[in-house]
DNA sequence: ATCTATTAATAATG
DNA sequence: TCATTATTAATAGAT
């Protein structure tokens, strides 16, 4: 159907490629709108050209989605089925570790042991017992540290303070707490480290939030026990 | 191209439609196929007709999925991306929830404090002392449970043989460990313990392994302290 | 299905 | 890319 018969095998002029293709991708799309009129089709069609140019034509009252997901349930199965089954195996892979990961922490807080063996009992005292060890031992270091940076803190406003009172020549009520110390030095002692529980005071909350839903431990009161 | 024109709209006698759908589908794979050869391009072509059966073109050295993954490429979309994306949060969820269950036991094997507050290591330290007890709790509920069963298990077998012996009238040489117990009565003490002790031995590996590799404590030695 | 008169597509050209 | 047109290809309607 042109000037004369053509054979069906690659053109080589790249050009005369290139327009032929645009001619004969509107004929295609052409027919492909009459077929769906004419005998109420539904017809999707995705072309790439040679150098790589998409067209695409989609029947109406749907989409490329509408016509591959019937397309899909047609031949019975997902084109992209090995990726959701991957994606699914990942998934219920990380399930299972997060349900073991959990059993392990119920473990470590003394729940669901019957399932244990006695070695295995055995071996999570110990772990238990050596993470205490820790814990009590960081808890100390940083109460300690707490309580140091706490005393410099107050003996730094006190002198700010003395300084200030004698640069004023004032003798006015005094408006700080620690002014109590009537002698004028530091005592260094008993009186900071019940200022020092206070401070702590501030904070009850977890910064992290505990997926248990139950904090570490029940009782937050400040007794430092 | 026809004994006459027709107009292009729906064709309402269903057997003239689907025999006009059965030769335009023809001529449009032919045309698609024509081009593919002539021009070096891809092409898949999904039909459904009226009465829902389908067709499918796809030019040869690719199928429908590799000219869908190009063509969702070539839009910078996927058209599943909504069903990915679902999965993708769920999984990023899950890995999140992981990552704190993770921290959660590094924190109570004592590990990682660097992070927690005063307070929260206080909370820590109570949950960690609590759970320790509820440990050894139980760890003693099983050695006692089983010290009794293998008590009762000997002396059954004591028993046992005895009569035996004494049905067979014989004399001979004791062919068990615990005929050491010349006067012929059961002790129940610190023998049957250091006979238990012996029986667990022979289950040393934790029947569920630790996700971090490192079960329960190092020391799996099986002095009772 | 097959046939064929007729229309539609398009190859070559400008 | 656009228009023209000679020619081939597709197909509507009939068998």
């Amino acid at each position: 159907m042109g000037r004369g018969k053509i054979e069906i095998k690659r053109i080589e002029n790249a050009t005369n490629r290139q327009v032929t293709y645009s001619k004969r991708r509107t004929g295609i799309m052409k027919k492909a709108r009459e077929l769906t009129v004419l005998c109420d089709a539904q017809v999707a069609i995705i072309m790439f050209s040679s150098t790589g140019k998409y067209h695409e034509f989609c029947s109406p009252s749907t989409d490329i989605k509408g016509i591959f997901d019937r397309y899909q349930q047609a031949i019975g199965t997902s084109l992209w089925i090995e990726q959701y089954e991957n994606m699914q195996r990942t998934l219920s892979h990380l399930k299972d570790i997060n349900r073991n990961l959990r059993t392990e922490i119920r473990q470590r807080m003394g729940e669901d042991l019957d399932g244990l063996e006695f070695d295995e009992l055995r071996g999570l005292e110990q772990n238990v017992d050596a993470a205490l060890k820790e814990v009590r031992h960081r808890k100390y270091h940083v109460i300690t540290t707490q309580t140091e940076t706490y005393k410099k803190k107050v003996k730094h406003s006190y002198e700010a303070y003395k300084t200030l009172q004698q640069e004023l020549g004032l003798r006015e009520e005094p408006a700080f707490g620690f002014v109590d110390n009537t002698g004028g030095g530091w005592d260094g002692g008993a009186g900071a480290g019940a200022a020092a529980a206070d401070m702590f005071a501030f904070r009850v909350v977890p910064s992290q939030p505990n997926l248990h839903g139950m904090a570490y431990g029940g009782n937050h009161d400040l007794r430092l026990g």
